[in-house]
DNA sequence: TTGCACCATTGCAACGATGCACCAAACTAG
DNA sequence: CTAGTTTGGTGCATCGTTGCAATGGTGCAA
């Protein structure tokens, strides 16, 4: 069906061993001649080595994994382009699998992609615990654990690359106080991830920062119905969340001033909203997200977040993922966390404190 | 390193060939008991078998291929997951590709995905022209063409899917001429691509329902420089094509009441246009978008949109995929076109045309 | 008892690429 | 002129799985 390696090798009057040398660059033991005539064999014939069988005689894999929670996320959207980019002009293609933040489908995807020859994942799994993944780093699989941070029990070789998420948080809300906002919210979804936790740390530290306790401030954390990991569409309920949190805490007697979300999908829900209560984003009510997806500035109000560096977030991801591979066993791996320097991003959902 | 068959059949105490019986289905030609051994065995070590080795063999592949514009975008991340959930319920993953739209990467996916092993993929392209493509599917490439419909040249057996792009314009243009509104502007971007010629027709032809000529109207085209295809970032594109086609169309001496965008993401970009403009999106501009993302529902104010209806056109482009890649080249394949009914989702983004 | 059909099970040769070990020829040194 | 080295290239076993052809054992009819 498809050419092989022998019929380049009979075309250029060479065995299957040249050609295989041409093909794997150790062309220096051979005639420039030599060379050429294979080289000109495979453009004729259109050859391109089978990857399967090149796969199964070295147990390489020119291939990498990345598993998200959902691509319908724009954030994850975008990280997965940079990761691709970045992998592509290293020669490696990536293998783009949706997790719906489940650990079962975690687990299964990684089981299928190491049947497949594939050592080195990208997990963008926030979970506490990575047992459900052991196995498969104790067999050899580079892992990157993506918006993550190392914790107790991990494999000593794991990488871990996030955001600084309690900085990011931090920022956001001592930028509300700044603007004079003392009743605030965060709107957090549960807390059953490392990074969710982060933030909320960030947000209570800026808390403490201008003196205020956890009294003045409300954490809504959501019920388990709005919790997207119960649900089967993962991040797309985050939307749902922020709407239904801004719907409830908008209705309380002291409603909040400014709103701090978990991410920028929330805190487009959350300006839903507020809309729907019949507030102004921006003068009523100061809204933050995080991560800076594409649509943030299109929002109405422009949305003021978090920027997340993915860009060279993807970089280090691909970096380390790498390096873990070709290293491949031989050698001790570093292992720990990397926090990349989050960036708050000014718009109009923000404003000074409407007076009391 | 892996667990092979070869172990499993040791502790099965039988051949690797029983072995290979149980995985593939064949075991109406053993003892029950044989094979609950054997079961016993895999599920003992945890065997999972060799991918490649397996397509090396059988020249079979469990995977698909998936290629398309960009995953930053929310709607090809949405088809794709809903893609994905289809293939993975028969067994079959996933490999989803970025084009960013250039033909050329386009091409060097299929042919890595075919020398891959992949014998299927979906192509998410609506460009006219298939040629950059056409050698792989003579090499026997199940094809299907994604958010195109046939066009003349094309290899017989190519299956077209996408949703009816003329219809879905016309019902949003029509929609807007019942509100009452006469002069009209079809945000389009270059009109390159198939679909969005059907969505120029569309509009024309409510235009010319309701006795308006192409006077009345302006097709806003863009420029070289807002073309995505000439731009690395394909899709993310679309929010600030919109948003300069706003700017210029609002700023012309009689400018339109209405925009028929040719996608949500560029309606997003228009409305934040209008927004720049000092204009109220719904009684002063009334915009209606297309694809119904999941952001539009959340936007200031909610999108008017055509929806498309993503589920079921994931579903028939996996039904005809696997068929096709099960028909294997015997048989005699049908091709053609397969139109999906769009639906209008009326939100607060239109509304009655304003006092002249 | 022989012949034959039938059965569960197994041996073996692939699939396509790789890379080590080897070889023949050409060169160099003594 | 021989022994040793370098150069340029090839032979072959191998990766893990598959599925056809073949095996030997059993039961039954003739």
């Amino acid at each position: 069906m498809s050419v092989t390696i022998h019929q380049v090798a009979a075309e250029a009057g060479v065995s299957p061993s040249t050609v295989s040398n041409v093909l794997n660059g150790r062309s220096e033991r051979m005639l420039p001649q030599t060379r050429e005539r294979v080289e000109e064999a495979i453009a004729r014939l259109g050859y391109r080595p089978n990857g399967p069988a090149r796969q199964l005689r070295t147990g390489r894999s020119q291939a990498l994994g990345l598993v998200v929670p959902s691509v319908a996320n724009p954030f994850w959207g975008t990280f997965a382009r940079h990761l691709e980019a970045a992998a592509l002009q290293a020669g490696y293609r990536v293998l783009l699998c949706n997790s719906e933040r489940d650990p079962a489908r975690e687990r299964d995807y990684l089981e299928e992609l190491w049947a497949d020859g594939i050592r080195g994942v990208v997990l963008c799994s926030s979970l506490p615990s990575l047992e459900h993944v052991l196995p498969l780093v104790e067999r050899g699989l580079t892992l990157i654990a993506f918006d993550r941070t190392a914790q107790a029990g991990d494999p000593p070789s794991l990488v871990n690359i996030s955001v600084d998420n309690a900085v990011g948080t931090e920022l956001a809300t001592r930028h509300l106080l700044q603007l004079g906002h003392r009743r605030l919210a965060l709107v957090s979804g549960s807390l059953h991830s490392v990074n969710r936790r982060a933030r909320l740390r960030g947000f209570e530290a800026a808390l403490e920062e201008f003196g205020l306790t956890a009294a003045d401030a409300v954490v809504w954390s959501g019920t388990a119905d709005h919790d997207p990991a119960a649900h089967g569409y993962g991040d797309l309920d985050f939307p749902d969340l922020g709407r239904s949190a801004a719907r409830e805490l908008l209705a309380t007697g002291r409603p909040p001033t400014a709103i701090v979300a978990i991410n920028d999908m929330c805190a487009l829900g959350i300006i839903a909203g507020a809309r729907d209560a019949g507030l102004q984003v921006g003068t009523d009510l100061s809204v933050v997200g995080f991560d800076d997806i594409v649509l943030a500035d299109l929002a109405t109000p422009p949305l003021t977040t978090v920027r997340q560096p993915v860009p060279a977030m993807a970089d280090a991801a691909f970096a380390h993922l790498r390096a873990g591979i070709e290293r491949a066993g031989n050698g001790g791996a570093p292992g720990g966390s990397l926090l990349l320097r989050p960036e708050l991003v000014v718009r109009s959902s923000t404003g000074p404190a409407p007076a009391p």
